[in-house]
DNA sequence: AGGCAATTGTGAATTAATTAACAAATTGTT
DNA sequence: AACAATTTGTTAATTAATTCACAATTGCCT
């Protein structure tokens, strides 16, 4: 089997970035659409796109682009898994309500299956169309299911020992929105999304100092 | 006055990263840290962590580390506002809520004053802690209070006229959580959170493709 | 006090990411 | 059917980010 190579984190991010684009541009019946379009919606640069394309095989043709389809289903075959990708939240606060909000039916390919608590409130109960499970159930689940993907959405304090469990119960990728730097093997896959960093560093480069 | 050169955006990233594991260890009482024992924590390099605090004035000493509490100081001084930085928030959903209960007194120099929304069951109540009002009172507020941050938590459709009417009211940073690409003047500084991508990327690199 | 071990601060070297540049290809035009 | 105008695909050049490496310090131990 030939071996793809592998592609820079910022290329994939990119890449997501192109679909969403794309998939407006199908929204509105747009057959084509030439790197510097796809570059000006992205910001980034038109060498920036063909460079990324090169990741994966798409023909565009001079004078008339890219044919959005075809774009669109090369990005699909590179990074959505073959399969639908099961996924679980940990913390059904007021994050994770949101989370599970949006993404019923967000993608083809992403199903949040479960969520997990220790709150009774929230337990054995359906919340934003999410089925509800008490912590104690996490492993049999995401073993019998074999969970690969896991969102952490529960408080700083907690966030460590559960991806311990999580890692012990053989999750590939964590999405992680605590501020906790969280320590997993070299072999399991880390996103951390801190909306304190983020906003701080809005403040930062508003002032200017550019 | 003495212009400080500018920082990249990595490093201010790395930077309020710091700064989480240096509360952490006020909080446990320890006085001093070394590069490593940060780097770890951030999972960077000791180089790098060295490299970062030489953007701004901190001496370590050899065999000692730095002094958490000076280290602390730095970071504050050359990350934070030098007062109070009022923000806004746009949206007042499931996300919007969600930053608005998490941010009340999270960080002491930055406070959502004010969430404005056009759902009649939101405006001119108190939610999670914030004043909500209507959207029509939007510019009015954000020129008298000279607002210069705001978050964007609207559904997509409406982000890029959200943004227009911030911007045109003197907005000078966006944290924007909505999965378009806004286009705003170069001058405004664009920080974009986009949690499907993020989730994206964890799936795809999840599938070991490293 | 003097030597040993550890750690800082920073240029130099390396590696990664981005942009520039341009030949090859394609379309429409005269 | 040759030409002009674009746009692709890719290599080379440039710029940015990270790591290396090591002299200079400093604390600690004997
Ligand atoms: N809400 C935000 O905007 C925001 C912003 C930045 C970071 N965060 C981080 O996201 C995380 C969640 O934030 P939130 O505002 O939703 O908090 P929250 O308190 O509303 O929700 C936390 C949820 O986790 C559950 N929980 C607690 N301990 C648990 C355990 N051991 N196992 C399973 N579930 C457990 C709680 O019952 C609760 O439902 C926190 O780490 C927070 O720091 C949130
Ligand atoms: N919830 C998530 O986890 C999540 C994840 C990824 C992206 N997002 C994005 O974040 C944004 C908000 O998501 P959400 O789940 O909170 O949606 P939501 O529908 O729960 O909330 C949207 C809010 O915006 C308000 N609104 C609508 N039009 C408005 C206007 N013109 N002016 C002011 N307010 C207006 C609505 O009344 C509502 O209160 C969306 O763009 C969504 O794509 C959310």
């Amino acid at each position: 089997m030939m071996v793809r190579k592998k592609i820079p984190e910022k290329s994939v991010e990119r890449i997501c970035r192109y679909r969403e684009i794309l998939l407006e541009y199908q929204s509105i019946g747009k057959e084509f659409i030439f790197s510097h379009e796809l570059a000006s919606e992205v910001r980034v640069s038109p060498a920036q796109v063909r460079r990324d394309l090169m990741y994966f095989h798409l023909k565009g043709v001079p004078q008339q682009g890219y044919r959005v389809s075809e774009f669109l289903y090369e990005i699909d075959d590179l990074i959505d898994p073959k399969e639908v990708q099961d996924v679980i939240l940990i913390g059904v606060g007021n994050l994770g309500k949101a989370i599970l909000s949006y993404f019923t039916h967000k993608r083809p390919k992403l199903s949040i299956v479960a969520a997990f608590d220790v709150d009774a409130n929230k337990v054995d109960r359906v919340i934003s169309g999410c089925e509800c499970f008490h912590m104690r159930d996490l492993q049999k689940f995401t073993r019998e299911r074999e969970i690969k993907i896991a969102i952490i959405t529960v408080p700083a304090q907690e966030a460590q020992a559960i991806a311990n469990t999580l890692v012990e119960s053989g999750i590939r990728g964590i999405l992680n929105f605590s501020p906790v730097l969280l320590k997993v093997p070299a072999d399991v896959y880390l996103e951390c999304i801190d909306i304190t960093t983020s906003l701080e560093k809005t403040v930062y480069f508003s002032r200017g100092r550019r």
